[in-house]
DNA sequence: AAGAACACCAACCGCTGCATA
DNA sequence: TTATGCAGCGGTTGGTGTTCT
């Protein structure tokens, strides 16, 4: 890449980057009045440029960055010089490292909301999201070096306590009980969980829904500096466009959490196939890498967080995930991801005379959103054999329900000892340790047939 | 003392959502 | 309804200073 020394001595981009950034989007729908404009600056910015922008602001206050441009003569584009006052010339800035208070309540808010550098600058005066995302960003850095939670325990804890006892907007379920009762539509008694899920407005709450946050859970750790941090992250990004934004459940649901990966030895292959453009919020958790201790650990912790909701939805859904994690854990020689056709067939056929027990977990009230739940949980179980066989048998007389944590095999799910659910069916091939898809090598066609009958959203 | 590794920071890029013509 | 422009957000890159070996 060429680069040429800017006016104060550091590097500037070359003409080809200047080619490269005339080509981006904003450059390209710009009128042709402003592409015959005079060629825009980029790279550091100079004292005198800052003098005039902030002269300018002053003056003028910040309406259209544009014409701040315009006006100014300054050479560098509207976006530019927003982000230059936003992130350096605002008046109320607070300049200097972060403090202790600002860390602890940045690694919370993280915790909470994930990469919304925006929403928690909005919480932290003076600073900006630019300032927290980079402070992130080495703090992520440094803790996959050491091997150290990122999530520091009391910490997580607090900010878990705090959450409990505080009405925030981040109460998902709170706005979700509420809007059942005032009856705005949402709750159908003869929806499905998948059309919950489907539901924009219903999802659009999925962002304020951190209390559940995964990332609260203490003692999850880097493993390995093998895994890189983006490498969680691409894992991650399978979900997020799903625009479910239920990091926990759905990563549970799916079976999919950042961290398929620790269940394959360190390897994530990116090779698999994956329909359709999948992410996910990344952020509040960082799963621990190949121990399935904390595997289990967190399964057992999500059941504790989800019977700590005070909504049923939410203890049912985190029950759920609970459920699922734990299922994972049990089934013999289960890698970690939810393996395809399992012995689904036959739990269904047998669930299928069976009540539905969700109850241990739900405990219904009789409340619209019990029955929304009931209801939901059913039809998703439906479409979800795994966890419908998987809730069955986690009914409160089961076995495996009654067991202590630490009677559970999680602790050596790769081997196949310890067989504690049985099935007559035949072991599933595992054809793909990093993620859930069947390998498009396996020729049995109800690898695929399970998977196509998701709704699009499990896809 | 020199080079490597790391930390910090500024800026850019691509994208999205919203407003408006 | 569609196209366009703008503001804002989050991800990423790359330079500089500091610490470590």
């Amino acid at each position: 890449m060429t680069r040429a020394k800017s006016e104060s001595g550091r590097e500037m981009p070359g003409p080809d980057q200047a080619d490269l950034a005339s080509r981006d989007d904003d450059s390209a729908r710009e009128s042709p009045r402003r592409r015959a404009g005079p060629q825009l600056k980029k790279g550091p910015w100079t004292p005198a440029e800052d003098a005039i922008l902030e002269a300018y602001v002053k003056k003028h206050g910040v309406q259209n960055w544009n014409v701040v441009q315009k006006d100014t003569g300054l050479l560098r584009c509207g976006k530019s010089c927003r982000l230059r006052w936003a992130n350096h010339l605002r008046p109320d800035l607070k300049k200097g490292t972060f403090t202790k208070e600002e860390e602890n309540l940045i690694i919370k808010l993280h915790s909470k909301m994930g990469n919304k550098w925006a929403r928690m600058a909005a919480r932290l005066p003076g600073r900006t999201d630019n300032e927290i995302k980079n402070y992130w960003n080495t703090r992520i850095k440094k803790c996959q070096r050491t091997s150290t939670p990122i999530y520091p325990a009391e910490i997580c804890l607090q900010a878990s306590n705090e959450e409990q006892h505080e009405s925030t907007d981040f109460s998902f379920s709170e706005k979700l009980a509420n809007d059942l009762l005032h009856g705005n539509g949402l709750y159908d008694p003869s929806s499905t969980w998948g059309d919950f899920i489907d539901d924009q407005e219903a999802l659009s709450y999925a962002p304020q829904l951190p209390d559940v946050s995964l990332s609260n859970l203490p003692g999850l750790y880097f493993e390995s500096k093998n895994y890189g941090f983006m490498d969680q992250v691409n894992q991650a990004e399978i979900l997020k466009e799903s625009e479910i934004s239920f990091p926990w459940l759905n990563a549970a649901i799916n079976g999919t959490f950042d961290g398929s990966h620790a269940f394959s030895n360190g390897n994530f292959s990116t090779s698999r196939p994956m329909t359709g453009s999948w992410k996910m919020e990344l952020p509040s958790f960082q799963f621990a890498g190949s121990d399935p201790n904390n595997w289990s650990t967190y399964s057992r912790t999500c059941a504790a967080q989800g019977a700590n909701f005070g909504d049923p939805c939410m203890r049912s859904s985190a029950a759920m995930a609970s459920a699922k994690f734990e299922h994972m854990c049990m089934i013999p020689g289960n890698s970690g991801q939810l393996e395809e056709p399992l012995p689904e067939a036959h739990a269904v056929s047998s669930a299928e005379n069976q009540q539905l027990s969700v109850g241990s977990s739900s405990a219904s009230t009789g409340s619209p959103c019990d029955a929304m739940v009931e209801t939901s949980e059913l039809h998703f179980l439906e479409r979800d054999p795994n966890l419908y066989a998987l809730v069955n048998s986690c009914s409160p007389a089961s076995p495996l329900c009654q067991a202590s944590p630490d009677e559970l095999p999680c602790s050596d799910f790769s081997s196949a000892a310890s067989p504690v659910f049985v099935s007559d069916e035949p072991t599933i091939p595992e054809y793909d340790k990093g993620f859930l898809l069947p390998h498009p090598e396996d020729s049995r066609a109800d690898a695929f047939s399970h998977w196509n009958a998701m709704p699009p959203i499990f896809q």
